[in-house]
DNA sequence: CGTGACCCTGACCGATTGGTCAAACTGTTC
DNA sequence: GAACAGTTTGACCAATCGGTCAGGGTCACG
């Protein structure tokens, strides 16, 4: 029941052995990464233990470690092979394109990814909420930066008149905080909205009308 | 350095013996929810120690162990008196009041708390992000009475046309996401920010736009 | 089909963890 | 101040955890 594919080449290593990566290393790899995904955005990194990644693998627990080095080398490839993933969307923000249509398409995707990857969701939820002690000052240097570009996009966006005028970072914390809501949150949320539907196709049409209206000038 | 009040006098017995409660327990006992809230909030519950517990608390593992059962016993005694403070700015919503000052209140209150009381954010982020395997069904049905309640309220002031209509729940997710994302998510708040003010400074004016805008009619 | 590199595992280890217990200590009450 | 309930602790335990290791199995390639 993990049998996703894991779209990573992994030529991450610092200085020299590029052995080509045998075809066996590329599957169990994969399949570490996944039951990794599953067990760490579940449990935590703390929560986590080796026995259940590699239950969850298919594999026992000295080939997991045959693989990676521990337990936080399995963590940090995760994390660090899918911050660019998380990010993507709003790298992708166009500064040539039309404000309300660029803010409100990287609105749109992130709820997708909400509903589409929670699990990744919660596995940053995870990191940040403790601390982000092994996500750290590095990738958070990376976040601020890519963050900062965007947030003076928008400015200028607001400054031509085509926008609203609105505080950008607090305008993209509330993207995250209200799309990630929805994965982080997921349990809470359908508790309170009982069995039935989607919860996220409820949130779409009220996210569209909330940044609509808070973007209209 | 975990000198607070504890304002909980803990009647909760399910049956008979209702012994007057020490002096000495009243306080060791509050130092031990004191230190349990600093380590659950900070590390989850599978990430605290009873050791660190006792440490925070100043006192010895066996004698934290004599006033609570079990480490799940000091984290449900929390959870359980938490969980009334949490929800009360959403019971204190008014029905006879004005629609939208009413929300702007409760908003306004729960950003508040997240500046104020970031760990019990933390506590129950912690809880929800797990799946909730410990606060369960029984508070989680409490909590959809209470929502479901709110969100008929609010309904009733839409068909009255006094608030612009948007769908109750998600309205109530909104400011949920919104204001605790602060609490929960501050360290990366902080590091996309940089150093300087309270993040939730910013926050006030921000929120208060966007809630306004999505709730005028 | 042989051989060397790669892959896999059972058994084991030391550290940590939640929890126990007998014994000692302290506060209170008459 | 005797006596008893209430409090505290050092020593200890069983279970779990991350990680190691020696040895055996398997794959690819000549």
């Amino acid at each position: 029941m993990a049998e996703e594919q894991n779209a990573q080449d992994f030529t991450e290593d610092g200085d020299e052995g590029k052995r080509p990566l045998t075809r066996i290393q590329k599957v169990n790899r994969g399949k570490i990464l996944e039951a990794a995904l599953e067990v760490f955005s579940a449990n935590g990194f703390r929560g986590a233990t080796l026995d259940q990644i590699a239950a969850e693998a298919g594999l026992s627990k000295p080939n997991v470690l045959y693989y990676f080095p521990s337990k936080e080398a399995i963590h940090e490839a995760l994390l660090g092979g899918l911050l660019d993933v998380w990010l993507a969307p709003l790298r992708a923000m166009n500064p040539e394109g039309e404000p309300r249509e660029e803010i409100m398409r990287y609105m749109r995707r992130k709820l997708e990814m909400s509903r589409e990857m929670p699990r990744e969701s919660r596995l940053f939820a995870n990191e940040v909420l403790q601390g982000a002690p092994r996500i750290g000052s590095g990738l958070s240097s990376d976040l601020k930066t890519l963050v900062d570009e965007k947030a003076a996009v928008i400015d200028h966006w607001i400054a031509q008149g085509r926008l609203a005028p609105v505080d950008p970072h607090h305008l993209i914390f509330s993207i995250w905080a209200l799309t990630q809501h929805y994965a982080d949150f997921d349990v809470q949320v359908r508790a309170v909205l009982g069995p039935g539907k989607d919860p996220i196709e409820g949130a779409a049409p009220f996210l569209d009308l909330l940044f609509t209206r808070l973007l209209t000038p």
